[in-house]
DNA sequence: TTGAAAGCGCTAACAC
DNA sequence: GTGTTAGCGCTTTCAA
C-alpha cells in the first residue's frame, strides 16, 4: 500500500511536481492542466501528507484540546463543541485528558503548542502566572477561565448564580447555603465573590467539586436553618439529592437544590435539578473560531449567556 | 517565540544535529553528551517537530480515535483509557465524535487513516462489510465491536449478562423483562442472542439505547407481570428508574431494575444501580497497546471480563 | 504558464 | 562516539 505521491501523480500527468501542487491547492495553472490532474490525482487516490505540508507552510490543520478530565460531563460537552466545529472547518483535534494533573498539563500545552496551529485550554485551578508563562497569547484560547493577556470565552457566571439567588428569594427563601468549589478553582472564585454579597446567602466549607463532594456537604446543610441549598455545580447538587433522599429529606418540600452548568445528568435526576444552563459546547466552538480568527481578535475575552432552568428540586420553603 | 530546533540545541551544545537527535531519541551517545544535550534542549524549551519527525521516520507519533458521541460516559470513559494510556507512550490522540453519523465515522476513518499510525474505532451501528471496506486490519482496532478479520478488543457480554440473569433469578425472580437496544447495534445483538434462550426472560421492544429510551419503556414494563426489567444498558436502566418514581412505584420494592456497563452515573442514582462492569479505560488502553504492537497480534480479537455489581435497585420480588 | 531547485525539521545511513 | 550528508513529501521562490 505504498502512498501516492505528487511524484507518482506528476509522472502520470506528464507534469512537473510543482505545477501538481499548484493544479492541487489553487494555484495559476491553466484550466486544461488543472482539470487533468485532479482527474488523475482522483484516479490515483492521491491524499496529500499533512505532514508534508506542514512542514513548509507552517501550518498544521490541527488544534489541540486540553481537559483536565473527559469523564466529567462538563468538559466532554466542550469537547463535543470543540470537534464538532473542527470537523466543519476540516481542522483535526488532538484531546488530551490531564487527569487533573498541573503538571501533565504545562507538558500537554508545550508539545501541543508545536505540533499544531492552536490550543484551547481548560484549566480551571493552574495559577494565572503558570498559564501566562506556557501559554502564547497568539495560539491559546482559554475555556472557562480568564487570565489576564489571553484570549478567552468564559460563562456569564455573576449573572447565572444572580439568577439563581433571585429565583429562590423570588420564591420565599430567606436562608439559602451555598456550598462552593475548591478555592483554588476560578470559577469557584467567581461564583464566591458574587454570593459572598448577598445577605440571605450562608457560605458553608468549599467541597470537591463532584458527586461525593455533594454527598458529604448535604449533612451540614441540614445542620443549619437554610430552606435551600446552592451547589457550586450539577454534581455536586446531584451528590446533595443523593444523600439528601437517603436521609429521607424531601426535595424540594424540605429544602431546594440548585445546581449550575446544567450538564445532562441534571435533567436526569429525581427530581430534575433546577439548575444555571452554561453554553458548554457553544464555548467550545466560540473558542476554536477565536483561535483560528473567524471571529474576534486575538487577546479578546468573550463572555457568553447563561440563564436558569426551573425544574423540579426548587419550589417554596416549608411554610 | 521562534521555535527551537535541533539546530539551536546543536549550536547552543557544540554538537551536530545528528548528536542531538541520537541523544534525544536514544541512539548511541557518550552518557555525557546525553546529559548536557538533554540539559541544553530542556532549558531552550526544545518540542521535536513531530511531521518533520514523522516524514523520515513514515510514523507520526499520532493515534485517531473514533467515536459516536463523546457526550455518551461510555465512550467517555472509552476516550479516558486511550488519553491515558498515550500520554504514558508519547504519543498524540485525534478524537473524532461522528456524532452518531455514518458518513462521518467513514470519512473521519480514511482522514484519520492517513495521517496517524493507526485507528481505535467505536463503531456499534456500521455494517460489517462497509467497516472491512473502509479499515485497514494492519492499523485498525474495533473497541467494542467485532468484525471478522479485524481486531479488536471488546467485552464478555455474554457473561455479564449472564450473572446479571442468574442473580435475578436467585433473588426469587421468575418474570424478567428485557428493554433492548437497537437492532442494527452489534451489543444489542449480542444480549439479545443471550437473552432469547432464557426461558424466565420476556423480551419487549427495543429503545434507543437513552435515557429518554428508557422513559418510556416504564409503562411498557409495568403493564406485564415482569418483577425485574433488564435494561440494555444504564442510560436505558436511568430512565426506567426515573419514570418508575415519577409513577411512584417503588424500587426494588415492586420491581427490581438492572442496568449494563457500569457508567460513573449508575451509582449515584437513586436507588443506586445493579449493574454489570464492563472495563471501559481499559479496552481504550488495551486496544492502543494493540495496535502499537506492545500486546498480541494483528487480528487478535480480545475480550475482557465482566462482573456484576450489585447496588440498591434490585432484590427480592415483592412476595 | 510551467519547471528546476531550494528547503521546512528531522532521522538514518555512512564515514571517520 | 560523533559529524556529514542525503533525503522524507510537499510548497514556493525564481527563472525561463
Amino acid at each position: 500500500m505504498a502512498r501516492t505521491t505528487v511524484q507518482d501523480v506528476a509522472r502520470e500527468a506528464g507534469v512537473s511536481v510543482s505545477t501538481v501542487s499548484r493544479a492541487l491547492t489553487g494555484g495559476t495553472v491553466s484550466a486544461s492542466t488543472r482539470e487533468a490532474v485532479q482527474a488523475i490525482a482522483a484516479r490515483l487516490g492521491y491524499q496529500p501528507n499533512r505532514a508534508a505540508r506542514g512542514l513548509i507552510t507552517g501550518r498544521t490543520g490541527n488544534l489541540g484540546l486540553i481537559v483536565p478530565d473527559l469523564r466529567n460531563p462538563f468538559f466532554a460537552d466542550v469537547a463535543k463543541g470543540v470537534t464538532a466545529r473542527a470537523r466543519a472547518v476540516d481542522y483535526g483535534v488532538f484531546i488530551t485528558d490531564t487527569d487533573e494533573d498541573p503538571v501533565a498539563e504545562l507538558e500537554a500545552l508545550a508539545s501541543l503548542g508545536r505540533n499544531t496551529d492552536g490550543v484551547l485550554l481548560c484549566s480551571p485551578r493552574s495559577p494565572d502566572a503558570d498559564l501566562r508563562k506556557a501559554a502564547d497569547p497568539a495560539t491559546t484560547v482559554l475555556l472557562h477561565r480568564r487570565v489576564p493577556g489571553l484570549s478567552s470565552v468564559v460563562a456569564d457566571i455573576a449573572d447565572g448564580i444572580g439568577q439563581a439567588v433571585r429565583h429562590l428569594i423570588a420564591s420565599g427563601h430567606r436562608r439559602i447555603a451555598y456550598v462552593g468549589g475548591p478555592e483554588d478553582s476560578w470559577a469557584a472564585r467567581q461564583r464566591l465573590a458574587v454570593l459572598s454579597e448577598v445577605p440571605e446567602v450562608m457560605v458553608l466549607d468549599p467541597v470537591a467539586p463532584t458527586f461525593e463532594g455533594g454527598l458529604g456537604a448535604a449533612d451540614p446543610v441540614l445542620a443549619g436553618p437554610a430552606t435551600a441549598v446552592l451547589a457550586y455545580n450539577d454534581l455536586v447538587a446531584l451528590g446533595l439529592l443523593h444523600r439528601l433522599a437517603a436521609r429521607g429529606v424531601p426535595v424540594p418540600g424540605r429544602i431546594s437544590v440548585v445546581g449550575f452548568d446544567d450538564v445532562s445528568l441534571a435533567a436526569m435526576s429525581h427530581p430534575p435539578l433546577t439548575t444555571v444552563t452554561v453554553p458548554k459546547d457553544r464555548s467550545g466552538s466560540v473558542g476554536l473560531d477565536l483561535l483560528l480568527g473567524h471571529t474576534g481578535a486575538p487577546g479578546d475575552q468573550m463572555i457568553l449567556p447563561t440563564h436558569l432552568v426551573v425544574r423540579g428540586s426548587s419550589d417554596a420553603p416549608p411554610s
